[in-house]
DNA sequence: TGTATTTCGGATAGTTTTATCCTATTTATA
DNA sequence: TATAAATAGGATAAAACTATCCGAAATACA
C-alpha cells in the first residue's frame, strides 16, 4: 500500500511528535532505533519532510528533529504521504489507465474509487497527535 | 495499490473472458494490443495465470488464451491478485510491522484494517463476468 | 578557538520490479 | 513432411526503490 519510505516517514513523524509534545528534540539515531528503520535511509526521508515544512531540524550538537507543538494536531497523515509518495495514491487509476476519469472509466473504477476515497478520508482526518497519544498510552507500537 | 504486473493481469483476464464468452481464443499479441501492455512482460504474467489454473493456454498455430466459459463468473479478482501479487495485500501491516496483530497493533491498525477489509471484500466479490460485460456494453474501457 | 556532535547532500551500491530478447516446443495446415 | 504460427521458458537488461558511505556544514560547549 505505502512505500517503505512512507512507512518509515510516518512512524518517524509519530515518534518526533510524541517527543516534541514534551519539548524534547530527538536525533536521527534515536528515531531510527525507535522505529526500526535503516539510519541513512531514514535521514533522506526526514530531509524530505523538513523540505516540505512538516518537521523542523536543528543542525549541530544537541540538534535533531522536532515539530512545532501547535502543529502536532494539524499535521495529517495525508501531508506526510503526499510529501513522500506524491499523490499517485489519490489520482491514479487502479488499473493503470493514463487518467482516472468518470467519463472513460476502467472496469473497476466505481469500486476502486470507493476504496480510494475511504483511504483518502482516513489520511485526511488522522492527525499526528492522536497517533502519538496512543503510543504514549501503550495502546499501539512503532516496531516489532 | 496493485503492481504493474497485476494491473496487466487483470486487464488481460477481462479481455480473455470477454472473448471466451463468444468462444473466441485470443493471442498474446492481440491481448497486449488491447490492454496496452508490453508483449513479452504480459507473456510472463499470462504464464503465471495459466500455472495457477485461472486461464488456459493452447500452443501452436491458432493457439492462444481462453477461459472455460463456465468459470468466467466464478473467477474473482482476488484469484488473479493472489496469483500475481501474493497475499501481502491481505496480511501485511500498513506500517511494516513484522505481523499485523490485534494485540500488538501499529498506530494506524484499526483504520488500516477497515480499508483493507473493504478492498478484500471488493476483490472477493467482483467476478470477471461483470467486468467483461461492462467492456462489451461500452460502459468501461481497458486502455488509454 | 578547537572539538565533538549532528544534520545535509552527493555519490554509490544492492535489491526488486518491470521489460526485452532469443531459443525451444507445440500445433494446424498446406 | 515441411512450414508457419503460437506459447514456454531461460537469460539478460533497464528502471525504480531501498539502503549505505563519506565528506561538508552548522552548532554547542569546553
Ligand atoms: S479509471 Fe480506473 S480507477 Fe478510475
Ligand atoms: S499492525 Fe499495522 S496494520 Fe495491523
Amino acid at each position: 500500500m505505502f512505500s517503505k519510505a512512507c512507512e518509515y516517514g510516518i512512524k518517524a513523524s509519530i515518534f518526533i511528535a510524541l517527543n516534541s509534545y514534551h519539548g524534547k528534540r530527538v536525533s536521527l539515531k534515536a528515531i531510527a532505533k525507535e522505529v526500526a528503520s535503516p539510519e541513512a535511509f531514514t535521514a533522506k526521508i526526514l530531509q524530505d519532510l523538513v523540505r516540505h515544512d512538516i518537521i523542523n531540524s536543528v543542525k549541530g550538537a544537541h540538534g535533531g528533529f522536532e515539530i512545532e507543538k501547535n502543529d502536532i494536531s494539524s499535521i495529517k497523515l495525508e501531508h506526510i504521504v503526499r510529501a513522500i509518495d506524491g499523490d499517485k495514491i489519490y489520482s491514479g487509476c487502479g488499473l493503470g489507465l493514463q487518467t482516472c476519469d468518470e467519463n472513460h472509466p476502467c472496469p473497476v473504477h466505481d469500486k476502486f474509487v470507493d476504496i480510494r476515497n475511504g483511504l483518502k478520508q482516513m489520511l485526511e482526518t488522522t492527525n499526528l497527535e492522536e497517533l502519538a497519544l496512543d503510543i504514549k498510552s501503550g495502546i499501539s507500537f512503532l516496531k516489532t
